[in-house]
DNA sequence: TAAGATTGGTTCAACATTGGATCAGATAAA
DNA sequence: TTTATCTGATCCAATGTTGAACCAATCTTA
């Protein structure tokens, strides 16, 4: 039987990909190197890479090259996209997973200018009588919180939390839990949140940040 | 040198948008002046810029100039590219709250295949002698504890943390840090993780996830 | 207001790179 | 020998980059 060595070449070039090469750009060498650095001709790593398209790996274009399929870039679109049919219990629960510690960390970094800001939301919200901007000036005490803490990942995860949560699904669900009464609720727990960070007291903050979401659940959620 | 670099333009361009360049008045330099700083012809400047008014990063006008619309920092698309450059202690912060909480979920919510799978990445991993295979089995073995958790959304964010851990600048600094010694410790943390899933025992994955992420962000960021 | 400069929009031809396709010949296994 | 595979080569088609020219909208200046 002859060689098979392009099916050689195949597997090893599965296993590279495998083991995260060409993962920037997801853009593998063109036929030509790639002959050239197993030694090979041409046409023998056109057929391995013809087995890698056959099962999916990767796609080729003319006159741009060949492409993984695992990694391609628009991958974080696609997450994006996939959060964004987030369901809301699934998204409490991550809330209370990060807020609690953001809170706890914006005890301890957090700047006077910073709290202030934090403490002014808080006061608009509770000012405010309307539900969507009494919703907007609560939106923005959490967002303020995390502004507290040292991180910008984690920023940025909670504005994609918070562009997920301004998705009309979304906005029709708070409006419905929305009442007076627990408008007023989340004022005291909110009270209770600032104190904590007036005080520097990280885990005074942790669980009342934790108490209030729980209540946000238990309205969101009936539960 | 091959092609795309139209590509490689507009994702500088991006970053140096994110990181707030231009900010003042908003307006980029004229597509002729970012041809002669960048080396390539306007052509290639032009379709670069194409691609970020593509997405909405920025709007063109005719005799006037190129103007971001990325002031809106709620954008998702801003957002994914603010991601992009989190900073490895950031991120390692981060994964120190996600994961020990969702090592606790697998432990409570997992399957039987869901646990062969993570016990399959394990053994792999530990197998693998390569530094990019066992880096693959590495992140596979903690996506498949992700996936064992019932959480959509939390499985999004390990995903987008992956891809961001994927570029190239982590990768060399993960390879910087890996050594054969520091490999059979992992296996070793791993080694526990496992058992406490296999025990469902919930604080003890906890624990165990958590001593092991303080291991690798020792190795990482040294200290 | 009018003229000129600046800037994005459009098109074109030339060239380079890359995958697609084919063929004749060499090599090795059945 | 027959058959399948690899080699080396050639040509094609699609795509990207370059460099240039010209147009149209806008702004600046006289």
């Amino acid at each position: 039987m002859p060689k098979l060595v392009a099916n050689d070449i195949a597997t090893m070039l599965k296993k590279r990909i495998s083991s995260g090469e060409w993962l920037e750009d997801g853009r593998m060498p063109p036929e030509r190197d790639l002959a050239a650095e197993f030694g090979v001709a041409r046409n023998t790593v056109r057929r391995a890479v013809g087995f890698l398209e056959d099962d999916g790996t990767v796609v080729r274009h003319v006159g741009r090259g060949t492409f993984l399929t695992a990694t391609n870039p628009t991958s974080i679109a696609s997450m994006v996209a996939r959060m964004e049919g987030t369901s809301p219990a699934d998204m409490m629960e991550i809330r209370q997973l990060l807020e609690p510690a953001a809170a706890a960390f914006a005890a301890t970094n957090a700047s006077a200018t910073e709290l202030n800001a934090v403490r002014e939301a808080h006061q608009t919200a509770c000012d405010a009588m309307e539900m969507p901007e009494f919703e907007h000036w609560d939106a923005e005490f959490h967002h303020r919180v995390f502004a507290c803490c040292r991180n910008d990942f984690l920023k940025e995860i909670h504005n994609l939390m918070r562009a997920i949560r301004n998705q009309s699904p979304w906005f029709e669900m708070k409006k419905r839990s929305f009442s007076e009464e627990r408008r007023q609720v989340y004022c005291r727990e909110h009270q209770a949140i600032l104190e904590a960070l007036l005080h520097r007291d990280p885990e005074g903050a942790k669980t009342a940040m934790l108490g209030h979401l729980k209540t946000v659940e238990k309205n969101l959620l009936g539960r």
